[in-house]
DNA sequence: ATATATTTTTAGATTAGTCTAAAATTTTGT
DNA sequence: ACAAAATTTTAGACTAATCTAAAAATATAT
């Protein structure tokens, strides 16, 4: 252990706050939206909140949802550091696959060691995205801005590369590996169905597929040259 | 998480019971010695026991001391395989010191995923010793016996072979790094010193090396040729 | 605009693991 | 063998994280 600032919990919370926050574009977490996440009940996130506060890793307005502090995003991207370059390690050394990954690395991510972190991401060749292409914060805490599109925001005939995924359901990986999708496929829209916004893609330029209006909202791609 | 029984802090416990049953060869294990590794108190210790007692995990007689049940055994095997694969880990795949492992592998050995074990034990190629040389106990909750000698109970002249250590602690190890004794390498005790029982050990053959008692009786050796 | 619904917080308990201090038991020394 | 010392257990308390139920604040809908 390096020091061990905060619990476990603590930093669960801390790492939950950053992706909704990050989701929401930066808006506030509910306290609904954290009892959900951290399958607890918001009596409990009340009282959790009113300690982050008072530790100043967020900033809380009661009834009006919180953000992180400078000094609780620097844990959070310190938690999600680690998760990351775990999932590459359980892929890319130990053969699991992407659908089977998550739990074990929320597990992993509360390892508390500074030089095993910087030793893995060594071994790991210093990857820059993790499985499920999300990116992996540097060492110093920085992370990476990516941006790229839905599916089903670009436009017809338009080729595109598969980057990721904006949900991480084993159902939902798995469907994709049914239906060979994977992180770097190229992807073409050729039709969406009048009759349920289904989307007939050509995959690779070489097989058309068909994947519904939910797979495509949540499948992240850019354009091919960029 | 496959089906986390257990507590990390009874875990620990019944790991710790189980490395000091078989230090005492097999004699029970008293509360304040289980206090003492477990970093708390007696009182505390006593709490424990009576809850571990109840599951049936240990086998306790007030103010007798404890053993394990067999239950109690697989858990503690459980756990202490996840620690030796991890140590080779840290120390085969990510380069760390024998001397640097143990704190993180206290930490990684409470993972809990029975896939991940089987992974990583295959990713290391079912190694059957950690990096200090102890055995690693198999899938299926089985210690391998072995029977080492200490060095310091060897007959003169004897050429042996270093097989481990019975003492783990950093400043221990890196006394044996400066020393330059490593598992596998050939020993043969030439004198032991009347003034302050020092021993003058020829090491693989080539050099003679110098150590105190309290070093010979620590370090782990079988015959050559066994 | 105000009553109703929803969300959030507070109040008061509970559980796991720990502590100190005191009581009970066992061990040791002469 | 028995008093003194050491060890172990019990009693009672504390902290972190959770819960339910009730109160408070905010949002919504006609």
């Amino acid at each position: 252990m390096d020091n061990q600032l905060l619990s476990f919990t603590e930093e669960n919370y801390l790492k939950i706050i950053y992706l909704l926050t990050e989701r929401h574009n930066g808006n506030e977490v509910s306290t609904n939206q954290l009892a959900e996440h951290t399958q607890t009940k918001a009596a409990s996130v009340s009282d959790m909140l009113r300690k982050l506060a008072e530790k100043n890793y967020i900033n809380y307005r009661k009834y009006q949802g919180v953000t992180l502090t400078e000094a609780g995003e620097q844990i959070a991207l310190g938690v999600i550091r680690k998760h990351r370059l775990w999932e590459v390690f359980l892929v890319e050394k130990l053969g699991f696959g992407w659908d089977e990954i998550h739990d074990i690395a929320e597990q992993l991510e509360h390892i508390d060691s500074k030089e095993l972190t910087k030793r893995l991401d060594d071994f790991l060749e210093n990857p820059k995205f993790d499985p499920h292409g999300d990116p992996i914060p540097d060492a110093k805490g920085k992370m990476p801005s990516v941006s790229y599109q839905k599916l089903s925001e670009i436009p017809l005939n338009q080729s595109v590369v598969m980057m990721g995924v904006s949900v991480h359901s084993p159902a939902f990986l798995q469907h994709l590996d049914k239906q060979q999708i994977t992180l770097g496929c190229n992807l073409r829209v050729l039709e969406i169905s009048d009759f349920d916004k289904s989307y007939s893609i050509l995959l690779d330029g070489k097989t058309t597929i068909f994947v519904s209006n939910d797979v495509a909202r949540n499948l992240l791609v850019k354009f091919s040259n960029s």
